[in-house]
RNA sequence: CGGGCUGUGGCUCAGCUUGGUAGAGCGCUGCGUUCGGGACGCAGAGGUCGUGGGUUCAAAUCCCACCAGCCCGACCA
């Protein structure tokens, strides 16, 4: 025992270090490690049932929006990269290619591929799999009665990321991807605008993440779309992160791969298609945005465990009696329902002393902490701290009592966390109306190690990307969405970079 | 993929300048005392010093190459 009672259980602190502390977060919560090949993760069983959650709660919101599940392969001949054109300038710099089936020993007794082994046409690892999906979607339709197709997958991508971030950007990296093949431009543009309604509601109910919904400017589109639609969150460095995408791909990947098929009238038309998703960085978004200097913060509709039970068992004579209330405190727990589930509840069983089990559990951040002792036996009592609280405030509640409210709690939980972010964000959300407000806004005092600054600029645009271009090179700052929501655009106005007219303000940021 | 820095038990690092055959703290194992705010004592286990080559009687230490990691840029979910 070395501490003083202001130390932290993560070192640095958020304020010191941001990037170091999110790195230590992720490590000391045990939600994932890097691993021997470079650029890719291990998700721990605590990180990965955690992206179960979020799996689970989004797959239910795909097959209620008219979605099914299918498998696509992980290969993707080159040709059909080559298809569309804007696409393959987009990926091809960090694809990883497959050019042989066969390993042999080489003279120097190591293994390598087999020259005799070489494909004829190298295969690349999917990146994304517009191209391979509409390859197959050119099969399955013929005619209008053939559409739409609503289709998802859950897989993994990858791309030959040079700077690797656990959960934010690994070089192989867990997601789902949805494509759609429409018969009209309009249901197209539809389904583009539901699957992001899908997304936002995602992040604000189940990550109590709040969201700005917009489009993307024609720079920060999605190589090969007409339209690119986003929900960007900020975390708690005040960048935005980019938490999920929707696109119309117009009939761009339509025309590429041939989908084409005969319309009510007779006539031969290309399908409408979209594409749209979210990943594994979602994880590494929650814990940027409520995480604090003792560790990850979950909010309990994803947490994979939402109640963990301390033992605590000071006397050996006591022991078996703690640990047997402690299960059948558990059980009364798991009866609890919590949005429609029974709560998740673990009993930390280890023979592990002192707060050492409690510190573990704080920094994984689970929900809810309850020790069960010997002196709670005798008065019916439990002694809960709830994560979102300081570590210190241990409540003491009639055992029946807790389990009776336990949901409740865990809802307040939630609905804390959303309203802690949302407060964070519009506090560092501003009306900016000058070139040098600007500056000074997304400028740190120190240069040498900046501190936390910037956050969200609402500021009008006139809609070149010559302006886009030089506030990226002079700060760093980009679009990072033009606002769907009226009240945020505000109408038109003038461009504080150049003095000509603007349709409405638009949303900058330093982004992840 | 360009510039800089760094590779030594599981982790963080000392030792390298001035070559002489490897250390600390944490963690881990065992036993005992502990346990409602990150415990302590004693006894242990654990290292091809990133890889390959070179110089030397002798290399963690000097030289070369390669590989990997970190930071800063360019790119990105």
């Amino acid at each position: 025992m070395n501490g003083s009672a202001a130390k932290t259980a993560i070192t640095p602190t958020r304020a010191e270090n941001f990037a170091e502390w999110y790195q230590q977060v992720v490590r000391a919560a045990e939600l994932a490690e890097p691993s021997d090949v470079r650029g890719c993760m291990v998700i721990k069983p605590w990180g990965f049932g955690l992206w179960e959650n979020i799996q689970r709660q989004m797959d239910a919101m795909f097959k209620a929006t008219g979605h099914r599940n299918a498998y696509f392969p992980l290969f993707i001949p080159i040709s059909y990269l080559e298809k569309e054109a804007a696409h393959v300038e987009g990926f091809a710099k960090e694809c990883a290619v497959v050019t042989h089936h066969r390993l042999e020993v080489g003279a120097d007794g190591k293994m390598r591929p087999a020259p005799s082994a070489e494909l004829t046409e190298p295969l690349v690892i999917r990146p994304t799999s517009e191209t391979i999906i509409g390859a197959t979607y050119a099969k399955w339709v013929q005619s209008y009665r053939d559409l739409p197709i609503l289709i998802n997958q859950w897989c993994n991508v990858v791309r030959w990321e040079m700077r690797p971030r656990l959960f934010l950007r690994t070089a192989e990296f867990l997601w789902q991807e949805g494509h759609t093949a429409h018969e009209t431009e309009a249901e197209a543009r539809e389904e583009t605008q539901r699957m992001l309604e899908v997304y936002a509601t995602l992040a604000r109910e189940h990550l109590a993440l709040p969201v700005y919904a917009g489009e993307k400017s024609a720079g920060e589109r999605f190589p090969g779309a007409v339209q690119t639609l986003c929900i960007e969150a900020m975390v708690q460095d005040r960048k935005a992160i980019q938490a999920g995408t929707s696109h119309f791909l117009g009939q761009n990947f339509a025309k590429a791969s041939g989908i084409k098929f005969q319309s009510r009238a007779g006539a031969e038309e290309f399908a409408w298609t979209t594409s749209w998703g979210v990943s594994t960085r979602l994880v590494g978004t929650l814990l940027m945005a409520h995480g604090d200097d003792d560790g990850a913060i979950l909010p309990p509709r994803v947490a994979p465990t939402h109640v963990v039970i301390l033992p605590i068992t000071p006397k050996a004579e006591t022991r078996d009696a703690v640990l047997a209330a402690a299960d059948v405190l558990a059980n009364r727990l798991r009866e609890q329902k919590f949005h429609g589930a029974g709560l998740e509840v673990e009993v930390d069983r280890r023979d592990l002393g002192g707060g050492v089990k409690n510190w573990e559990w704080i920094k994984k951040g689970v929900p809810l902490r309850v020790e069960l002792g010997p002196r709670d036996l005798e008065k019916g009592s439990v002694a809960v701290a709830r994560r979102d609280r300081g570590v210190k405030e241990k409540e003491f509640l009639a055992a029946d009592a807790f389990v009776a409210q336990v949901a409740a709690t865990l809802q307040s939980i939630q609905d804390g966390l959303f309203a802690r972010a949302l407060a964070q964000r519009d506090e560092h959300t501003r009306r900016i109306d000058s070139r040098e407000e600007f500056h000074a806004f997304f400028t740190p005092k120190n240069a040498e190690k900046p501190e936390v600054h910037g956050g969200f600029a609402l500021t009008h645009w006139d809609g070149s990307a010559a302006v886009e271009e030089q506030v990226k090179n002079d700060l760093k700052v980009t679009i990072r969405c033009i606002p769907a929501d009226a009240a945020l655009g505000g109408g038109p106005g003038v461009c504080p970079f150049t003095g000509k007219p603007s349709a409405q303000r638009v949303l900058w940021a330093k982004s992840y």
